[in-house]
DNA sequence: CTTTGGTATATTGTATACAATCTTTCTAAG
DNA sequence: CTTAGAAAGATTGTATACAATATACCAAAG
């Protein structure tokens, strides 16, 4: 509700006057402050007393801190689902893959299509294996972390090469997952986040550059 | 603030009717429902639509969570502290284990007392080693795993062997971290974590025995 | 021209009132 | 005696009003 209007519509560092807000939202303020104060125990506004709330904006630092931790957390849950994951779990993960690799041989009417079809089977995937940890903790923490920077729609930036071996990734940990190999399960997740945490980097630096130069660019 | 009246008066699984509570704090309804929406966005408190809040309580398998997430990112933390820890922070650690170690030749006035400052002191050496970490988030996640289950007041179970045992660990873990180690940091981090949660398991299973042979014993 | 002070405006924080929903209790029928 | 249903009570969810605080603007003095 609130989130997906908070991570779409308002630029990273602006007000969010809680009348604006309401009015946006077709309620009063009270709803809204509770959203916003929920918003901000998650991370993504930050309220200053008798000042307001401002859609909280990620520096660099923020995006390395959040991506070590993907990398812990996910990595245990890895470890942890080996020992665990149904078969249902690995055929919904199986297809997720399956469906990741197909997108590739695939045209979309839009961009913005493709990018929302990415990020949607790339949460099966991931969250599959949240799941199969059995950890509700770990689900709940990973959902806080994840979430969060999806803002910067990281697979907006994936290209052709660098999908495939995502790809690849996805596949080495299903191997190891359905060997029950916990060691190489999370050894291979935590590639796959550190890859992914670079693809961004990288992008945002040729970002920073093309900006720097005076091009234009999309969000 | 509502945190420390909810981790203390209000025992667990209690439901937290609005207007006692804001009649308990003085204030009118609104700011009780922020807090207590802040509150379940932390984990403290459930909330069902329409049909209110309570205290939430936490069984074998919430605890066995909690410990495990612990261990990986305390670990994790000791890791990371272990190449950018400050003398004024090793310092700060020092003076802590120094007093755990003091406080089992001092006699307390009230056990309450006691449990109190083990408990202070325990904080600081924790804090101060994800304080070390450099990670914002780290620390804000631990806080938020660490915070709920001091409800059990787990340092009033520990008996004179176990708190040596764990003040051992806290210099094996100091030990680590002057030399830079952050292997066995981390080792040694994970170890402390879990024999602290064997502790807490072994004095919850007495309990149950005892209660079941109609036995009165303290919170 | 800059800076300080004060006033006006905007926005947040809290209280109160009312509507929506759930729970409990009482009654009546099977 | 049990169960279904309805009404009363309790509690949450939302809207609105007002108070407290911060910000912006303007004027006057240095």
């Amino acid at each position: 509700m609130r989130r997906l209007l908070i991570e779409g519509h308002y630029p990273p560092g602006s007000r969010l006057v809680e009348e604006r807000l309401a009015s946006d939202l077709g309620v009063s303020r009270t709803p809204v402050r509770q959203a916003l104060v929920r918003a901000a125990a998650e991370g993504l506004v930050q309220i200053f007393p008798n000042r307001g709330a401002v859609a909280r904006s990620f520096t660099i630092d923020d995006l390395l801190e959040m991506y070590d931790l993907r990398a812990l957390l996910e990595g245990h849950a890895a470890f942890l689902a080996a020992q665990r994951i149904s078969p249902e779990q690995l055929a919904r993960m199986e297809a997720a893959a399956a469906a990741l690799e197909d997108s590739l041989n695939q045209t979309f009417a839009r961009r913005e299509d493709e990018v929302h079809f990415l990020v949607e089977q790339n949460a099966v995937f991931h969250q599959t294996i949240a799941e199969a940890a059995g950890n509700q903790r770990l689900i709940a923490m990973l959902n806080q972390i994840v979430a969060v920077p999806l803002q910067f729609r990281s697979f907006y930036w994936y290209r052709p090469e660098e999908r495939q071996i995502s790809n690849f990734f996805h596949r080495s940990i299903l191997n190891a997952l359905v060997l029950g190999d916990g060691d190489r399960a999370r050894a291979m997740m935590r590639e796959h986040i550190l890859y992914g945490r670079d693809v961004l980097l990288q992008s945002r630096r040729a970002e920073s550059a093309a900006v720097a130069s005076g091009e234009e660019n999309e969000p």
